[in-house]
DNA sequence: ACCTATCCTTACTATGTCGATAGGGATTTA
DNA sequence: TAAATCCCTATCGACATAGTAAGGATAGGT
């Protein structure tokens, strides 16, 4: 019941791809944002793919090339960019073949899911500012 | 972001046992359940050894033995029962360990989860009735 | 006392996914 | 034409999943 790295770095390049977008839209290439947040920019190419098959990133070959936003970052939530890497967000393979009895309770927490993941915009996470002391208690299990 | 066999054969366990709940507390065997499930006895051996460390059955040795329910079904949720044995339900791995801004989004989603598996009674699942063609319509990713 | 049903435990295996690394090719700008 | 960048395919070690295999321990029924 993981969301894997795929997901988790893909989320971290859309989001620094949003920082940049807009001004004058000059690209942002791998290899910034790989440093930035100390990841590989070799593993990074392979999970842009998708995202630029699927249209969330736009690219630009070359010298000062790099990638941008296919979209206003307000038009992309991070359901969008979960969807891409790690596939439809279900609780279980093939929901519709389990039994009644179980299926209404995986379509309860994918629904649940789904809520918030497809009302949370990647402009919500590039805009985000640490409040502070909120959520000092949460981490109950 | 998946939940594997473990979870959900270790439901279908449970719903069974709450079915059999309180009928003078005869214990009902593995075999039953897996000829029931069409599941692997012995695969079901496995996922109920945790089940009973955990306290949520009781075993019974010997000819005629058998599991019951360590308490009502009313007083197991299925996150008791997913925790046990998928692990602390969390959308990722170390959740304290991420930044601020993917933070609060994984923590949105865990709360999400939690709220319907530590609300969904086991005794809820063993009673429900299919209600028809409420859910024909449910299956957009 | 013995047989058998049942629980209990450990070990093994096949398959797939994760999280990369490796090595190069294609394209564009300066 | 050199350098920066995107692009593509293959490979790999570690781990988890979903079982199978083999047998031991316990207790009820006869």
């Amino acid at each position: 019941m993981k969301i894997s790295t795929k997901g988790r770095y893909g989320l971290t390049i859309m989001i620094d791809l949003a920082k940049n977008y807009g001004d004058g839209q000059s690209p942002t290439s791998l290899k910034s944002i790989a440093k930035n947040n100390d990841l590989s920019e070799h593993y990074l190419e392979q999970l842009i793919a998708p995202l630029r098959n699927a249209g969330l990133v736009r690219s630009i070959r070359g010298a000062y090339g790099g990638y941008i936003l296919g979209r206003e970052p307000g038009q992309i939530t991070s359901g969008d960019v979960i969807r891409v890497l790690e596939g439809p967000i279900s609780p279980v393979e093939g929901i519709e073949d389990e039994e009644p009895v179980k299926r209404q309770l995986w379509i309860r927490i994918r629904d649940a899911v789904k809520g918030v993941l497809d009302n949370t915009t990647i402009e919500d996470l590039a805009n985000y500012k640490d409040e502070g002391e909120q959520d000092s208690y949460m981490f109950y299990i």
